[in-house]
DNA sequence: TTATTAAAAGAGAATGATTATCTTTATAAA
DNA sequence: TTTATAAAGATAATCATTCTCTTTTAATAA
């Protein structure tokens, strides 16, 4: 991801743009499978070792809120991030931590489809992800 | 749920049947809305004042382990712990912490002939959970 | 370009959910 | 009833995340 459209994202948002948010944007983007607030924190701190861990945690919320990245909801008890906005779904392995994206456009239209007719009794639905739980092959 | 339930519940996967045990699985059915380990400790201690918070968290953690109930993330940072075991998916409430569950065979097997036709590269799925995020109107 | 000001970052302590450790107790089987 | 072993109790430790307070910086306008 090219710095200006690190920076365009931030400015879009009504963000200061900063060298720590840039940095932590870029972070994400290079990071594979939806780190953790601590693997972005030891990636950052490579070339900008004078950020403070609490900068990272401020500034994920801060791109969490302005709907930059988003939070990813697993079994285990620590948050990670993905980098990816547009509608996705997740495939988790259980035998280790990896996350994976899904995209499957026939897929949503097929559950969009479906809960059209089928309403939820006293439930309005905004957005459905599926966890979908297995393992790699490789 | 009857005391005899639970402790074959316990039996059956061959855990020691203990009062702690019995209680807990009992406060995780009687509890709604997906409680907290705190919840849990909470209702616990009013009946059992003398049991050890980490008891709770380590009696948790084997009847997770023995798939006697489930945890559950929220975008929050609590897990939190489910007495439902067969097959379901989750409603989330994007406005409180409330959280229900969706049982919807219909939709289960719309979604296993889906998978059952296409295949995702390089990965075997084991289950499929959805996660359906809007608003209770009540 | 510089001054201004509100927002953001830095630093490190505090919090709080969860885990670990070690001792005591209780369950299940002989 | 005894015994072996797993579980519970108690409390300290851990560690991800948040808070507080101070300093710095980005964006705006003179």
């Amino acid at each position: 991801m090219k710095a200006t459209e690190i920076r365009n994202k931030l400015i879009n948002k009504n963000l200061k743009v900063t060298p720590q948010r840039v940095a932590i944007l870029n972070a994400i983007a290079k990071l594979k499978n939806h780190p953790t607030a601590e693997n972005i924190i030891d990636f950052i701190k490579k070339n900008h070792p004078n950020v403070a861990t609490a900068t990272v945690y401020k500034v994920l919320d801060v791109l969490v809120a302005n709907e930059l990245i988003k939070k990813v909801k697993t079994e285990k008890d620590v948050m990670r991030y993905d980098a990816i906005i547009e509608n996705h779904h997740h495939l988790y392995c259980s035998e280790s931590d990896r996350i994976e994206d899904y995209v499957d456009d026939e897929l949503n239209k097929m559950i969009e489809k479906y809960f059209s007719k089928k309403k939820i009794k006293d439930f309005q639905i905004n957005d459905i992800k599926l966890q979908i739980i297995g393992k790699f092959n490789k």
